[in-house]
DNA sequence: ACAGTCAATGTCAGCGTTGACATTTTGCTG
DNA sequence: CAGCAAAATGTCAACGCTGACATTGACTGT
């Protein structure tokens, strides 16, 4: 779901929504079916309101929810019937300030929440967090870097554990004094930018540079490569992985092949026209990222067979489409930067780590074509 | 990145990843580049602390922090002076407990995080919630039917302002004891089981009915309709759909082009055989969901160009290899679920109400094919 | 010069919980 | 049955913050 499908398909007057009132839907353990039911609200029951009922006092309340202090069975019994009676639930906002104000949830900050790469890498870390008991709070700064410092202040008022975030901004500096005060700084994608902290980024260069080898040994020599928008960190790297194998093979005027997108130049489509307009038109195209790969697919579209193809990111489908990809796991890159965040908990003054993914080249056809004569 | 992607692609040796100590950056404000610089971590500031450093109680800092009560300038500017000094930031845990444990964070509740269909849906509650000064937190219930209960607890524990849900337990009855005490239930996708709740979903039979209708306009009478798994909700509305429009059209002998497979049973490539197979195949076929439409395009695969295809819910390049779907916005069901929350917080005893989002018909090639001959 | 006004600041309690410590009750030994 | 350890339960304060209320002192008008 790059930049296909939605914003344009449905705009305004076409999205009007019916509205109705939920129909009266059996209700179990014998409740009132009306929609209004509840009364006035009744409080929160509270620990004294649980051991006054039991006729304890709230500290013995205390014991038995916690359950690691001894209490006489038949105390427990009665404090657990009450507090059943009440809808007891333990207020961990009084826990956690109790206990120096350290809550269980841990922060993620994407930039924007659209890209499913990162909510595949949101969906690691939660995964990772649920083995440790912690939760995910889930941020998006909209890839406004001014918002950025916003959103993260928002989140250490809330006293997350510890902060997971793609960079966007050009400087974390900001994150110095927060990091002296024990919360883990984990950048995923990216590294920080003036700031120690804790990384996990793809093996970027490394995997451009396999995609390209492998086509040189298809016999490919005029290899294109479009990214949009380049300069971002990990655009940059593949421009490096994609140079240094060409350069390895002997080709060194590929600069004629890159097609480095900013944001209000041509899109990927446009480039792809480009490049087969050349007089020399490349054989073989490399795309930097998903949105320049979905580009590309969509400009070869009649042509496709007769240009290999290889696109860094994988997407829905590909396999049924045949289009081979730098793949990589996202969901890997989430569990592993919120170990990271474990870890850095445990052992606050450890030096900084940065650990690199694998990519894997995963071949489906449209990057196996030899040379077109 | 239904089923198509990880799991098998990267095992376990596979994927040993490469880790090194982060690279001495350049640190801005010169900090000390070395990398475990910190000594023991120094307390986090209290606004008492403020107040002792600027001279004043710690009233005059709230006051000053809060920014509502009138402070004298100099005053004003010594505390805030001595709040950057100490890298102060007010506890929002100690905040909302004085005002009655009432947070700002949303919990939104899902089965299974890797279905990119609920990030969409995440997006737009938490492009909602932004706008309101709300967080969203994100918890998975792995699709466990008895770890949602579990999820839920915790979350409530924490005192969520509102909980969002895509219901997956039979029942969640166990919710009308918070619901009773003003939170905010909210189901996303499907209605809740005996309990009361405002909720948003699809319009579901509508949307396939349209689908079917223009397959039969288009000259189409031999419809075949592949779902997996089968009997969740969404999924039996869409076959109603699907019925309904066939019996309109006189067609009433549907049920042998009907392929509902459950977890353990064929897959849908599987499916798409045996209709093929028959003595008078469909001319066309509906996918009811996603993963039957990654199924229904890998089995076609070479017989594409002969037999009609819609698929309920749009995916990744869709338009790009144009296959003709029924789409909706999740993101706007994830607004929507946001957005009766919000209403819900204002009036808690109005009436449940329930949300029916449109779907729309994107015709782009796979489904406008007229009857084959 | 003096009561009256008001801005600026302070004191205190309590949100719900739990550690530290104190007290009461129970069970057991000699 | 006194004597004492152990188990069961209670009291209290504090986590950090802010609303209600109190106090201070500068300034007004007469």
């Amino acid at each position: 779901m790059t930049d296909t499908t939605w914003g344009s398909a449905f705009g305004d007057a076409d999205n009007q929504h019916r509205e109705v009132l939920a129909p009266a839907t059996p209700v179990a353990g014998g409740f009132r079916a009306a929609a209004a039911s509840s009364t006035a609200q009744q409080p929160r029951a509270t620990l004294a309101d649980v051991g006054r009922l039991a006729g304890v006092s709230s500290k013995t309340v205390s014991r038995v929810i916690l359950g690691n202090e001894s209490v006489a069975t038949d105390t427990r019994d009665r404090v657990m019937a009450a507090a059943r009676t009440l809808r007891f639930r333990p207020n961990h906002l009084a826990r956690n300030l109790r206990h120096g104000s350290v809550t269980n949830t841990v922060a993620f900050v994407i930039g924007d929440l659209r890209n499913p790469f990162y909510f595949n890498v949101a969906a690691g870390i939660e995964r990772e967090l649920a083995g440790h008991g912690m939760m995910m709070i889930l941020a998006a700064t909209d890839d406004d870097p001014l918002s950025e410092a916003r959103v993260v202040e928002t989140l250490l008022k809330q006293r997350v554990r510890a902060l997971i975030m793609v960079p966007i901004a050009e400087d974390q500096s900001y994150l110095e004094g927060e990091r002296q005060l024990g919360t883990p700084v984990i950048c995923v994608d990216r590294p920080a930018n003036n700031l120690i902290a804790d990384a996990v980024v793809l093996q970027n260069a490394a995997g451009t540079a396999d995609a390209v080898r492998s086509l040189i040994t298809a016999g490919h020599r005029r290899i294109g490569f479009i990214c949009s928008p380049a300069g971002l960190y990990t655009h940059q790297q593949r421009l490096a992985g994609y140079r240094q194998a060409l350069r390895e093979a002997g080709i060194t005027d590929s600069e004629r092949w890159e097609r480095l997108e900013e944001a209000d130049g041509p899109s990927s489509a446009e480039s792809v026209q480009s490049l087969l307009a050349m007089p020399d038109p490349p054989t073989a195209i490399i795309a930097g990222n998903n949105r320049a790969s979905a580009g590309v697919v969509r400009a070869l579209h009649n042509e496709f067979s007769t240009v290999a193809f290889i696109g860094f990111d994988d997407f829905d489908l590909a396999d049924a489409v045949g289009i081979s990809v730098i793949a990589y796991d996202p969901a890997e890159l989430g569990r592993c930067a919120a170990r990271l965040a474990m870890d850095r908990l445990e052992d606050p003054l450890g030096p900084a780590r940065l650990v690199e993914l694998p990519t894997h080249l995963i071949p489906r056809g449209s990057g196996e074509r030899t040379v077109a004569r």
